[in-house]
DNA sequence: CAAAATATTGTGAACGCTCACATGAAGCGT
DNA sequence: ACGCTTCATGTGAGCGTTCACAATATTTTG
């Protein structure tokens, strides 16, 4: 900067002005700094800046399986939003989740300098250590279920849940079974109450949920239970990759979707239109739920007033996985 | 740490002694300084450390579209390895790619203080961008392709297609078709040039590669043109989302897989297992690819010889979509 | 046209740390 | 007990910025 100010005939603190936008100071002025830090490639440290000012223009994003298609999806729309906002984004991967690691990443990325952090690690186990960040910090979580002492964005699972129950009641199923995801997961938790409430509101029988793991793999083993089960003729399946294995174990068992079984997803991952069958699911806006996010992030560091909790819709998209019932099934 | 160094009775510079393990400082004095750190909780400012160092102990990473499974993947493995070396991670997702992005992308890391940049971007264009960042930067490539002139590390799909194409004229098939991913992508012409030499090799006829986009939209897609091909028998499809779409349009043309027709896919997404049938497919290990690529990185921070292009095995993955071939085909 | 007001530019200090060197305290051989 | 080395600790400066204020130049006004 020294070395700009000398070239352009000014000092220091004119360069900072130009730098900065700064109204007071002349347009040839200007002109002449913007010319040297042009010659010179001068780029500002944003290291010394930050030090001296307190902030770093960065923010934190702790996650935790960033493999999986919902946690990359949302890590982007944040990324993509902060980039937006002129900030940059260190990311903390957890291998594993509880309240020591959550609280350890963050304090990391505290220490590191960033100026807020959003945590995407929808766990109850998870979500409980924020509560232990204290005020003075901004953090915000993503789809932290609805605990009101810290601030999230989150998808409307419930409302997901239950339209989808509902499509397969209009369809004529009697009922609709639930092969859930974890429960430790907020989630997984809330799919099951829109599930159940949808039902219920039918008045409509309402099965014991199974519970997996979100993987294919559990779908497939699940699958098992499923297809043992008289008068099963709908299932809402929490997530695709389940959803997924449990289509592969009806395929092996020779029952087809949709006609002995319908069969609806969560999330809508890219390759659920070329499942077999296509799937219906429930597409969740990763995107848009990292916008939000994002905001309310950015209100906190500011020290606006920011909602403390807001909600994305999700959209229900049928495909050719459910269909009417069968009165007499074939098996 | 002025406060510390109070409490403790000895100067600012001891205490900085005692964060760094200095080994002139006396035990006891260290007890002394260590306790003051822990009653006033006191952390290490990073910011002004990476000031006054010029080290700032974070690494970039830009990369393209993490929503897929490798790029997820392999930033995944990058930022584990990175954090396990002491380093945090900054990214930057390249929303179009390009030569001006890459570069602005890493202008903009480098600006914001990270000692070394690793670039996930594996297309020709965004590569080339890589050798007009100069020699005093740190930057090492992901799938860099042949290119010497950058460090790079990336995994063997020239041996992977060579060996998924072994297997296929190994069940029997006369040849193997394939489709490719887009030419602009390093890994879519090595996967053809291994397949290309497995066929030349076994002296079987080379059919011209299919031109797909990595989507199982365009997998589905260009299944059309394949099920109207006459004697084809097997395919080696670049990546397992466009085998998904292909095995979707197999399915609804009533092709069985694998009696009628064996499928090969690339990357073993976790889904593949449960893909219907289960995909035989080219298992690439993103994680270590992702702990090598930060291997060079640090090297070439520390200024240490690196190896220019280091290379990781894939693993071919048999399951039920590939089979002997049949004699006389059914349709 | 001088004084006041305003626009423009400059100066000193500080952010929290590490580096290079200086100083003082022990330890050691003779 | 002496000077010498080694260990332990302290001091001054500076990293590249911004902030608060001071100083100067320019314009406006009565």
């Amino acid at each position: 900067m020294a070395d700009v100010a000398e070239l352009a005939g000014v000092s220091y603190q004119t360069v900072s002005r130009v730098i900065h936008d700064s109204p007071h100071v002349r347009a040839d002025t200007r002109e002449r700094v913007l010319a040297a830090i042009q010659r010179l490639d001068y780029r500002p440290n944003s290291v010394a800046r930050a030090l001296v000012t307190g902030r770093s223009q960065r923010l934190g994003v702790v996650s935790f399986d960033t493999t999986l298609y919902g946690p990359a999806s949302t890590l982007l729309g944040i990324e993509q939003a902060a980039h937006d906002a002129g900030y940059a984004v260190s990311i903390s991967s957890l291998r594993s989740l509880n309240r020591g690691t959550v609280l350890a990443a963050i304090q990391q990325l505290r220490d590191q300098g960033v100026d807020g952090v959003a945590v995407i690690a929808p766990l109850r186990e998870g979500m409980e250590a924020l509560s232990h960040v204290g005020p003075d910090f901004a953090v915000v979580a993503v789809e932290a279920g609805p605990n009101a002492s810290i601030p999230a964005a989150a998808v409307d699972q419930v409302a997901g849940a239950a339209a989808a129950t509902r499509h397969l009641l209009s369809l004529g199923h009697r009922t609709v079974w639930h092969l859930a995801g974890p429960p430790d997961w907020y989630e997984a938790e809330e799919r099951i109450e829109g599930w159940r409430s949808a039902l219920e509101a039918a008045g409509a029988p309402v099965p014991a949920p199974l519970r997996g793991d979100w993987t294919a793999r559990s779908g497939y083993e699940l699958g098992r239970t499923l297809i043992e089960t008289p008068a099963l003729t709908a299932v809402l399946v929490a997530n695709d990759q389940m959803a997924l294995g449990l289509l592969r174990r009806l395929n092996e068992a020779g029952r087809e979707v949709p006609d002995d079984l319908s069969v609806v997803g969560f999330d809508d991952i890219p390759e659920a239109a070329y499942f077999t069958p296509p799937l219906t699911t429930v597409r969740q806006d990763f995107a848009e739920l990292g916008r939000r996010c994002l905001g309310i992030l950015l209100d906190r560091i500011e020290g606006k007033p920011a909602p403390t909790r807001v909600v994305v819709e999700p959209e229900l998209v049928i495909r050719s996985s459910t269909g009417v019932v069968r009165l007499a099934p074939r098996h």
